[in-house]
DNA sequence: GAGCGCATGTAATATGTTACATGATTCA
DNA sequence: TGAATCATGTAACATATTACATGCGCTC
């Protein structure tokens, strides 16, 4: 359950509201990290903050509270991103990871059909993170301006690599096709 | 929802027990694409068979069942594959990718002793999988034998991508906290 | 015949998702 | 003043995890 530490970590960059941390899960950090819905986040900053890791610093109109990370929720957050990961954290579930693997299940034809729309797709991911690249050029790469930088970089590369492995995996069927064929 | 499609694409390849699909899901595809253990995945068949997806084949010792998929399961399989990821899919739950994000949560020095560590298990995830991929070099890739043949490759390409990444931010934190410090 | 692994299941708990619900504030 | 967005919450349902439970069959 990562849920919490996300929780820190974007608490620990910048104070801020359950409804602003919700709409950070749904852009980029939901997009290819974590993805969280308001009715999450509630129940767990309450959770939280029972536990002394964050706290209310702040109450602003219609009833908004903002949080910030005590320092007993920084060292939390600072010993979880420097120790091992755990067991449990291999712990995968990735829709796009799992169609790569049950590609093997379909037809040669077929899974040309579906490399190549891998390919488009993570062409079009790359090309939308050097835009958010691009955007974000002059900005620091640790602390608050530069939240999420690292990641978008980390996130350009992994479609890069994605796409030239869809391509030499449609390279590699029509090989191994062919020389079926003859 | 993606754990009916993961058993559709494994007994598409062989029928199975769901003794043996909970088996596969401890191996690599369990590691890299989707999880899931013996509780959920018995139901799961019993409601695949309902829907004419999959049906039992065989009855052995111990009260075991085969399970195959049928002609709909197939298709079923098959569309899903070669359809457009759906918008939910986007969904991602992957905590190494939230760590990732989080690094700009923390001081420069502890960011660089976190992505040492990436840099560390990524190479080592790398070289796991150039095993496996040495150890299946003689088979197809696409159908029974080369089940996850793809996959490997593509997980080892994502390996090498987050190891040159780590390796990258680590100059990059480097150069920037250097230039700070002027 | 003892122990291990096969093979399936139930039940309790935790977690996540969807739908529903409410009211405040801002801005045009 | 009407619409959009802010801001939080509840409840029902679906899904996943953990612990517990049972018995068969194979091998030594």
């Amino acid at each position: 359950m990562s849920l919490p530490h996300a929780l820190l970590g974007l608490l620990a960059v910048e104070p801020a509201s359950g409804y602003a941390l919700t709409k950070a899960f749904e852009t980029d950090l939901g997009r290819y990290a974590w993805h969280a819905g308001h009715t999450s986040i509630y129940p767990e900053l309450g959770r939280l903050a029972e536990q002394g890791l964050v706290e209310v610093t702040a109450e602003g109109p219609r009833g908004s509270r903002t949080y910030a990370v005590t320092p007993a929720g920084r060292a939390e957050l600072r010993s979880w991103l420097l120790d091992e990961p755990a067991e449990h954290s291999r712990r995968v579930r990735n829709e796009h990871v799992l169609r790569m693997f049950l590609l093997s299940a379909l037809d040669p034809a077929d899974a040309r059909v579906a490399l190549g729309r891998i390919a488009e797709n993570t062409a079009a991911g790359a090309a939308e993170l050097r835009r958010v690249r691009a955007a974000h050029a002059d900005k620091p790469l640790i602390g608050r301006e530069g939240f999420g930088q690292l990641a978008a970089e980390y996130g350009l590369r992994q479609y890069e690599a994605a796409r030239d492995w869809a391509i030499w995996a449609m390279t590699q069927i029509d090989d191994n096709t062919e020389s079926v064929g003859r």
